[in-house]
RNA sequence: GGGCCUGUGGCUUAGCCAGGAUAUAGCGUCGGGCUUCUAACCCGAAUGUCGGGGGUUCGAAUCCCUCCAGGUCCGCCA
């Protein structure tokens, strides 16, 4: 509905003035959008933007109205256009409908793959901004009506597993012992880097482990495979209690087994920038980079970028489009790998970078031990949320506190992850993760609560789908720009616009029921209010589950 | 040393790519508001050299140059 009008206003002052840029800009306080273009034509037109800006709005006015409904106003050199009643009305009868904000359904197949993390250990506080900003991605494609696949790719045979493998034949760790075993492995992954740190002639011992994976020897492949599949099943239920599903784990030594690593590395080799020595490398210069590319080590053994490669040919070869999400410490080898797949002439993945999160005391580490897992985050909120909930809400019994607690505590995890831009480095906080109120999931999960409340009390009402008076028509008007911020996040590949939006519809929201008494005002009122309050409901919800946040009908 | 990212009130943060109307919001501070639809809330106040310096432009937080600070990468690791 808003794009579409802008669409039109486009379109007009486009033709009214010849040029073409509309110069349409956000409205602000002013309008529900605004031209600049009386500032471009100044020079020509040799007058000042003021009375070019006026002309305009006399000469469009009539047919801006006719077409769109909405009034058009020159404040200074602005030309700005406000939206009618119409539009109100519009917006809210499509709003109330359950799935608000979805687009229509796409061709175009989308494979976005996050998380990714190398089994060696937990999921940390770290790995887990990649998978909300993946997962929320996600959701928004499939709102807008792409068919797309997640997957997981699985590092099963680099360096950091064979060190897992070693630690477990070496170091006498029970790899069935009981818990959790993604923990379990990073005991071992810690231990085992200790030992080699001790004794670096032990390194030989993990080149041998690659080279028999690598070669297809059946018992080191199971020793690989076992701790892999432990640590897996480990993030799967930490994933899991994020409301994150991988559609397919794609395992890193298919690509060795299929042969497709050994096809790619072939191609590489006819290339004019292939340098064959002793190893086989790349030579990018041409495209920026200073280093040497190398794919296949001196001993026969390819490297993970060239089964990064072959993964990403085969995704290329099956879907429209690629989406991987990345942490910044992989820019250098993200931006080669595409400059090759350029190369290649294959497909080559649009790469969502997010930058580092550090704990107050310096950068997280698996190696060492150093980090907050996601499992402590998600235990520790939850405790916290427990004890807020049971302060609140003491009349209800343990099992419905609980539900609630957990749905609050991931809100807040996942939306404290996701509002801030990826480009960002954060250090994490315990205060600022704990934080229920302003800004937080579970204050737009509160929002959406009572809204629910009040419709609970109405009992049935006649849908009236108006706005009348400014608390109301601003509420419309967010409320309208739903499915246009959906767009924007497909679009820009930036998550935080969804998260912004919906805190804003909150802050309107809770501004509109202080304000506004729904309930007890007289009955064409009370209807349009209420109507209000389910377009403002289900928006909400809409919002809340495409940020993988459960939108609980009472807190 | 080179590449990339970041620098916005005491703290956290949006806007920057596609330059325009008094720079967004939260925390904290100060002052109000629960016998009234859920106070995980609302209303108001104070707090800003948009890292520094140049430049382009009618107009710069936004574009260009330069310097400073922090992060990160520059491995036959992933």
């Amino acid at each position: 509905m808003y794009l579409t009008l802008c669409d039109k206003i486009g379109a007009i002052l486009r033709e009214h003035t010849g040029k073409a840029d509309a110069m349409l800009t956000d409205g602000g306080d002013h309008a529900d959008v605004a031209s600049t273009i009386a500032f471009s034509l100044a020079k020509e037109y040799k007058k000042a933007p003021a009375v070019i800006a006026k002309d305009i709005v006399n000469a469009i006015r009539e047919q801006v109205m006719q077409d769109t409904g909405a009034t058009t106003l020159a404040v200074g050199p602005y030309v700005n256009f406000i939206f009618g009643n119409k539009y109100c009305s519009d917006v809210l009868s499509l709003a109330v409908r359950d799935g608000y904000g979805a687009g229509q359904t796409k061709s175009e197949r989308v494979v976005l793959e996050h998380t990714s993390a190398n089994p060696n250990g937990p999921l940390h506080v770290g790995h887990i901004r990649n998978t909300i900003i993946g997962d929320t991605l996600t959701r928004c494609f499939r709102k807008a009506g792409y068919p797309l696949e997640v997957q997981y790719y699985v590092n099963d045979m680099g360096r950091q597993i064979a060190i897992v493998a070693w630690g477990i034949a070496t170091q006498g760790a029970d790899i069935n012992a009981e818990g959790k075993g993604d923990h379990l492995i990073a005991d071992v992954y810690i231990e085992a880097n200790k030992n080699l740190d001790k004794d670096s002639t032990l390194n030989e011992e993990i080149d041998k482990l690659m080279q028999r994976v690598e070669s297809g020897d059946p018992e080191t492949i199971s020793q690989f495979k076992i701790p892999v599949k432990r640590c897996l099943d480990g993030f799967k239920d930490t994933l899991a209690a994020m409301q994150v599903k991988h559609d397919r784990f794609v395992y890193e030594s298919d690509f060795i087994r299929n042969g497709d690593t050994e096809k790619l590395l072939s191609r590489i080799s006819h290339l004019p920038e292939a340098k064959i020595e002793e190893t086989l490398s790349l030579d990018l210069t041409n495209y920026g980079f200073e280093k040497n590319y190398i794919l296949r080590r001196s001993d026969g053994t390819s490297v993970y970028a060239a089964r990064d490669l072959a993964f990403h040919i085969w995704k290329g070869h099956n879907f429209d489009r690629v989406i991987d999400i990345l942490g910044a410490d992989h820019k250098l080898i993200g931006t080669q790998l595409q400059a090759t797949l350029n190369i290649l002439g294959e497909k080559a993945p649009e790469i969502v970078f997010f930058e580092f999160v550090s704990l107050p005391e310096g950068s997280m580490s698996t190696r060492r031990g150093k980090f907050i897992s996601a499992d402590e985050l998600i235990a520790e909120t939850e405790r916290r949320a427990l004890e807020e909930v049971t302060v609140r809400r003491p009349e209800l019994d343990e099992t419905e506190r609980k539900k609630i607690a957990s749905a609050v505590a991931i809100s807040a995890i996942r939306y404290d992850i996701v509002r801030t831009i990826p480009e960002k480095s954060t250090v994490f906080d315990w205060k600022e993760a704990l934080d229920f109120e302003k800004q937080s999931g579970p204050y737009i999960q509160y929002a959406h609560a009572r809204a629910c409340s009040i419709l609970d009390k109405a009992g049935t009402f006649t849908p009236c789908y108006e706005a009348e008076g400014e608390g109301e028509i601003v509420l419309a008007k967010q409320i309208a720009l739903f499915p246009k911020v959906i767009n924007d996040v497909v679009n820009e590949l930036k998550p935080h616009l969804l998260a912004i939006y919906a805190r804003e519809l909150a802050d309107i929201f809770n501004s509109f029921y202080h304000a506004e008494p729904v309930l007890r005002a007289e009955e064409k009122t009370r209807n349009r209010r209420l109507t209000l309050v389910d377009a403002t409901r289900n928006t909400l919800k809409e919002a809340l589950e495409t940020l993988g946040i459960d939108a609980l009908r009472a807190m």
